[in-house]
RNA sequence: GGCCCGUUCGUCUAUCGGUUAGGACAUCUGGUUUUCAACCAGGCAAGAGGGGUUCGACUCCCCUACGGGCUGCCA
């Protein structure tokens, strides 16, 4: 047997969670979990300038609401800054580290002399990569990794292939900056170590990166990890996913009623495939997904296609996780919650809407005439023997009305919900819907008559057409 | 500028040297429908361009174009 797999999500909580972030998360969920493997989150809070407690919070959250559970507890990069230092020192001692006394205005003149020099690249080179320790002034320095200034380095990667890069196009990297914190390239590397981290799977914007990684690892002779880096996700334009392309951040597609099983499976979709499956459980996800089904260019968001999937799911969800689901919804885009009589309302009648909603919220929009408070009659036993919609529902295996009496009734409560919400008169409406509805050879059922409800336009017309 | 990655219908993609280049979403047409939705039938639509390699290239190699990324004491 192999070791265990174990993956991680390491974003850095400068903002709401990403939709590309998400996708990266999701990757490395399937992966662990089709493989029996350890998801661990790690909030990536070095930089303490970018960094706000809410924006941890917000990633925390829409990871949560898209079922990506980790294992264990989310780890603080931040509270591991002593590990870093004393690693970096480590490399210092072993002779593959150097400290570097140049200040920032001297690697600035640097590069402008080499930029006005015509030359072809801007690598720093510091003074004091061979220095002699006699030779360090009294002033404050970052730790530089020695990188090898000839050769090449391989990149073994699941996804892009064995990249190459040459070496004198990496620079003597800073891993600990003067005040003494460590730099993102360090910290990456020995919290990945640390936590175990067999297979990393992220942005290929960071498969550059990964060569300069590749020298922590080897300077302090830790297993490389799988590298597999995947094609960022980019906007229906093909350009850069940004903030101009609408929803960037999970959270505004869980306010706009998407379920977090639809989101699973087209993010999952955007950029994997398992032949021609389109539409598929997360469990099945798990157990086909794998990198040698990863594209490598990047993919574009088809909101279309986002709202075909997520009506598929909806339709199968069962009505109890559907209920739940919708109660969450609510609350969360700022609904009044359900009242007793709604909640059974809907749960009763959610079979004639489940299958034409793209989103919680259309359903609920579907689902008006279910919600709304029904007309008041003078005896309010009366009022609940005559609500068809009650009536109906209660009988969801014959939603068909079966009688001219009840048809009668309900057409009675029909037409006063109508007036109201739309100011039609009552007697003006009765006799046309009635004389339309009893044209028909079939019965019409219980829902077509409460579609008719929220459409103030098919009101009119059939009006018109029996005025 | 340098380095790295990418490029099949509008979009997501299948294909892993030999196919009428398939599917899905979108779109269009027709059917069904008292409306919407749903559903059924059908249509349109693709290998960026140029060179090679090969009996044969979407598939392998090179160049160009375009897109993206990296090139920080950001992550």
């Amino acid at each position: 047997m192999t070791k265990q797999v174990v993956t991680r999500f390491a974003p850095s909580p400068t903002g709401d969670l990403h939709i590309g972030g998400a996708r990266t998360a999701l990757f490395n969920w399937l992966y662990a979990r089709g493989r029996g493997g350890k998801f661990l989150l790690r909030i990536e809070d070095t930089d303490r300038e970018r960094y706000t407690p809410a924006a941890a919070a917000a990633i925390i959250t829409g990871l949560q609401w898209l079922g990506l559970d980790w294992d264990g507890d989310a780890v603080s990069q931040f509270e591991q800054r002593a590990r870093h230092a004393a690693v970096a020192h480590e490399m210092l001692g072993r002779g593959t580290a150097y400290k570097c006394f140049s200040t920032q205005d001297e690697i600035a003149a640097f590069r402008a002399d080499k930029e006005a020099a015509g030359a072809s690249y801007a690598v720093f080179l510091s003074p004091w990569r061979d220095a002699a320790p006699a030779s360090y002034p009294e002033a404050p320095y970052v730790i530089r990794m020695k990188a090898p200034r000839v050769g090449e380095t391989v990149i073994a990667d699941q996804v892009q292939g064995r990249v190459i890069i040459r070496n004198d196009t990496l620079d003597d990297m800073v891993v600990l900056r003067s005040d003494g914190t460590p730099t993102y390239m360090l910290a990456v590397v020995v919290d990945d170590h640390d936590m175990g981290v067999t297979h990393v799977i992220r942005g290929d914007d960071h498969l550059n990166n990964a060569a300069r990684q590749q020298m922590v690892y080897d300077a302090m002779g830790w297993d490389i990890p799988v590298w597999a880096h995947i094609p960022l996700i980019h906007g229906p334009d093909g350009k850069k996913l940004s903030k101009r392309h609408g929803a960037t951040a999970v959270g505004d597609y869980q306010l706009q009623g998407y379920p977090a099983a639809g989101m699973r499976n087209y993010l999952s979709r955007l950029g994997w495939s398992h032949g021609d499956d389109e539409f598929f459980t997360s469990a099945q996800a798990m157990e086909w997904f794998d990198f040698p089904g990863i594209g490598r260019a990047p993919a574009r968001l088809d909101f279309k296609k986002l709202e075909n999937i997520c009506g598929q799911h909806i339709a199968v969800t069962e009505n109890a996780a559907l209920l739940r689901e919708l109660t969450l919804f609510l609350t969360v885009s700022g609904h009044l919650p359900l009242t007793e009589i709604q909640r059974d309302r809907l749960e009763r009648g959610l079979y004639c809407v489940k299958d034409r909603a793209k989103t919680f919220a259309e359903l609920i929009d579907k689902a008006e005439f279910m919600l709304a408070s029904r007309p008041i009659v003078a005896d309010d036993s009366a009022a609940i023997m005559l609500d068809p919609v009650s009536r109906g529902i209660l009988r969801d295996l014959t939603p068909r009305l079966q009688t001219a009496q009840w048809t009668k009734d309900a057409l009675e409560v029909i037409l006063a919900d109508v007036a109201a919400k739309y100011g039609i008169g009552f007697g003006k409406l009765a006799a046309p819907l009635r004389a339309a509805l009893a044209g028909r050879t079939v019965t019409p059922s219980v829902y077509d008559m409460m579609l008719v409800i929220g459409q103030a336009e098919t009101i009119s017309r059939i009006r018109d057409a029996a005025a």
